[in-house]
Parts: C-alpha cells; sequence; structure tokens
DNA sequence: AAACAGGCCTAAA
DNA sequence: TTTAGGCCTGTT
C-alpha cells in the first residue's frame, strides 16, 4: 500500500483487498452511508471524512498527517486481508465464503462506540440500529460541519453517564436505554477500562464486559473483535448459528482458524446473510 | 394480526 | 448446564 496527498485527499494505491460497500455494510459498523456518487461519507474517531474508489485507488478525505494518525489503523491497512483469505481457505465452504466477501477488512473501530453499538444492536435489525445510533449522537454528540452537510460525533461515555433513562426516551431504544447508561457510568468511573482490556487477555476482556447488564457472549465478542484489535474473537448470532449448523456441525470448535478467527467469523456472517436476503 | 428482528436476564429443571 | 418466557419498539 502506498499514499500520497493532493488536493485534500489522500490517494491509496498498490492496495489488497478493499471493497467500501463491503467493509462498510458487512455489520461491522454502523455510521457509514453510501452517497448518490457511490462514495461513502461517516463519522468515526471523532471526525467526518468521504471514501471513494477511482480505478484502482481509494480517495480519503483529509491531510496525510491525518490519514497516517487515524485512517491507516482504523482500516487495519498494515495487514494484507488478501493473504489471510488464502490463510483462511482451509475447505471448500470457507474458499467460497472469502471469495464472496474479498474486499471485506476489519476496522478497528472506537471502543466505547463499539460497546455501545453491540448493545444497541441486539434483537434489532440494521436499520432500526442505524436510526438510534444517529438519534444518540444528534442529541448528545459534537457537530460536524462537513461537506456542506451535518453530522455528529459519537458522544462520550462521560457525556451520557449523567443522563436518566428518561433523557434517553427519544432514541425508542426500549429495554436497552439502561444497559446504555449502566455501560456509559463504568466506563466514565473506571469501573470499565477498556483502553487497559485491550492490551490483556481475551479471557479477561470477556469477564469485564460481562460483569455488566445486558452484555453477554455475542456483544462481548463484537467489542473485542471490532474495538479492542484481538482477531481471535468469534462472535456467534444466529445468522453464524445456522452457518455453522449448515457447514459444520455440533462440535465446530473456531479454534481451527487460530488468531484469525474473527476474520473467518466475518466472511461466513456475510456470506451466510447473502443466502438468507430476498 | 401475529411473528420476528444481529440478545440478555431470570427462573426453573 | 440447558431451556422457556419476557422484554421495548418497529416492520411485515
Amino acid at each position: 500500500m502506498q499514499y500520497s496527498e493532493r488536493g485534500g485527499e489522500v490517494e491509496l494505491s498498490d492496495l489488497d483487498d478493499f471493497d467500501l460497500k463491503k467493509t462498510f455494510e458487512c455489520g461491522q459498523c454502523f455510521r457509514w452511508n453510501e452517497q448518490d456518487d457511490g462514495s461513502y461519507i461517516g463519522v468515526a474517531m471523532g471526525r467526518a471524512a468521504r471514501l471513494r474508489r477511482e480505478g484502482d485507488s481509494i480517495f480519503i478525505t483529509g491531510t496525510a498527517g491525518e490519514f497516517e494518525e487515524v485512517w491507516y489503523d482504523y482500516f487495519d491497512l498494515s495487514r494484507n486481508y488478501a493473504d489471510i483469505r488464502g490463510i483462511l481457505s482451509t475447505d471448500n465452504y470457507m474458499l467460497r465464503a472469502t471469495q464472496f466477501g474479498a474486499g471485506i477488512r476489519i476496522l478497528n473501530q472506537d471502543r466505547w462506540e463499539t460497546l455501545c453499538s453491540f448493545i444497541i444492536s441486539q434483537c434489532n435489525n440494521i436499520p432500526r440500529i442505524k436510526t438510534i445510533v444517529e438519534k444518540l449522537c444528534a442529541l448528545f454528540g459534537e457537530r460536524i460541519d462537513f461537506d456542506g452537510g451535518t453530522y455528529y460525533t459519537f458522544p462520550p461515555a462521560e457525556r451520557l453517564a449523567s443522563r436518566s433513562e428518561a433523557d434517553l426516551a427519544p432514541l425508542r431504544c426500549g429495554y436497552r436505554a439502561p444497559y446504555i447508561l449502566d455501560a456509559a457510568r463504568a466506563v466514565a468511573d473506571g469501573r470499565l477500562d477498556m483502553d487497559a482490556l485491550a492490551s490483556g487477555s481475551y479471557g479477561d476482556a470477556m469477564r469485564s464486559l460481562k460483569m455488566l447488564s445486558g452484555i453477554g457472549d455475542k456483544v462481548a465478542n463484537c467489542a473485542i473483535l471490532f474495538s479492542l484489535r484481538m482477531k481471535d474473537a468469534f462472535p456467534v448470532d444466529v445468522h453464524m448459528k445456522r452457518a455453522i449448523a449448515e457447514h459444520y456441525g455440533k462440535d465446530f470448535d473456531p479454534r481451527i482458524f487460530g488468531d484469525l478467527a474473527g476474520v473467518a467469523q466475518q466472511y461466513m456472517f456475510y456470506y451466510q446473510r447473502s443466502k438468507n436476503r430476498p
């Protein structure tokens, strides 16, 4: 991968896998939206950006400094996903899944935002998850004017910690509201230190996250995979249960994919969901 | 109209 | 250790 700054954008060339649609719509994030011209605008890590593909290059708004400071890591650009697909093609099914999902990258997202978003995701569908998250940001985040539009950052846990369930009522997120507040307070008062968890073990992270009400195996694994950078975390939801039942059976163990199990999970999930859509 | 949607919690075997 | 029912809300 090479990059160079020009005219308010950074051009990425000589890339391995990087499909914007698959990366942003494979279910790992909720705040990147496709525009009429095929580009994507989103807010992440406290700033707004637009990404577009032109030929073999990807263009990201901002300076080279911003790219080095934020986006290089956010888009996991130090990892070669074409190589990973090869490693994960351990059987015929995984060969098909990785080919179908070629272009997916696992994002290294903000820890609190990821935890909070996946608390909201439980027993919910993607359009409604996105609506609730956007309302949360519009109500409590910082306004950003970008490219002629108005956007909002994801509110820090500290800002939510002092709110009440009544304050969250406009979100219409139902029984998840107290879960959000519990988690926000735990982060704000240091009971849950996600930065510390990131440098600890998977087991410690699981135990700490599951101490909070409303966080079980699935939500904890999503937070660990998508924000603590542990690519061996393996979230299992209803779609993954189907995929596993159809292709592996009862005594499936994600450890067959080693420290890339979480990446394997994302290929399986994306492939499975494509079959369940009309 | 009833069932379902990217779970989690509690109670009960 | 596993299983059933309930939970807010919006959509089909």
